[in-house]
DNA sequence: CACTTTTACCCACTATCGCCCACAAGTCTA
DNA sequence: TAGACTTGTGGGCGATAGTGGGTAAAAGTG
């Protein structure tokens, strides 16, 4: 059932010169638990990173993103940048995809990259750009401990 | 039950070179007896230190994370930290667990390691990062234990 | 239609991880 | 006090995951 899958942790993966991103043998095994043979790749709303999403997980988001009223900028954005990035791709037999030039450039991945399992989907970083990202999360995280974002801050951990 | 969880307890660990840490005889029984064969460990969001949690209760963390509101930059950098560093390891037969690369990394931690007991999980620090942690702990309880935290005034120890 | 570029599939190598065995030191018991 | 057991630590080895590269088919381009 896509609603119970809980991708986790970080991967340090090397792209090889033709852009290809071995998925971690966990995650692959994951998603076939999950009886997902395809993945949707696409760029963040937020970041300079890509999102890569177990395809059952991506029909229901596309469906909630074409939901969206399109009278509103912010929406026909986000529509824009995720419904008009995203590519559906099959893993390969060695587990791999390739992913696609544009959305390489887009997130700045050359070879170094980290992938980040973010419960029903991934978010893949250059090397250099997720250091920076992480600094900044832990920079904000303890300053701002105090007053935490809407919903966090009753949080037992 | 997860929730009658009590650990507690400072062991001081050495890693060996291979980056594997020996859990203590006694929390192993305690996890047994909580019916826990897993373990989750990640980062923390406060400190430069890792967090490990038996599996039955990283769930109830977990869905907590990530039924956030992903609007909210604070709640992504937690998810990010928290979610994106969770990997789900077992006990080797010596009761083992070979704490990924990455995540050592984060903590600073190269050989000598100190395991806390904290109710519902361990905090995992470098020998350096906890002996200057402590001294701060102290240093500022014993000057600001007339302005406590937030719940703590009223405790009766 | 021919040529170039890209992509998919196959094979192959190497570093790493997970499992096993082994030992040393400390502790409890008889 | 001596022996047996438990616990913490080290290391070897086989399986496999991660990475690189070649080749043939396919797609795009002039």
């Amino acid at each position: 059932m896509a609603n119970d899958l809980m991708l986790s942790g970080v991967s340090e993966i090397s792209l090889d010169d033709k852009g290809r991103l071995g998925l971690p043998a966990r995650h692959r095994q994951t998603l076939r638990d999950n009886g997902d043979k395809g993945i949707v790749i696409t760029k963040s709303i937020f970041d300079a990173c890509l999102w890569i999403y177990p395809a059952s997980v991506w029909v229901g988001v596309s469906r909630s993103l074409g939901g969206l009223p399109s009278n509103d900028p912010f929406n026909r954005s986000m529509q824009r940048i995720m419904m008009g990035g995203a590519v559906e791709l099959d893993l390969d037999g060695q587990g791999r995809i390739l992913v696609p030039a544009p959305l390489r450039e887009f997130a700045g991945i050359r070879r170094g990259a980290v992938l980040l399992g973010l419960n029903r989907k991934f978010e893949l970083w250059s090397a250099e750009a997720y250091a920076a990202r992480e600094q900044e999360d832990l920079k904000m995280l303890r300053e701002g401990a105090g007053s935490m974002g809407s919903g966090a801050a009753g949080l037992v951990l």
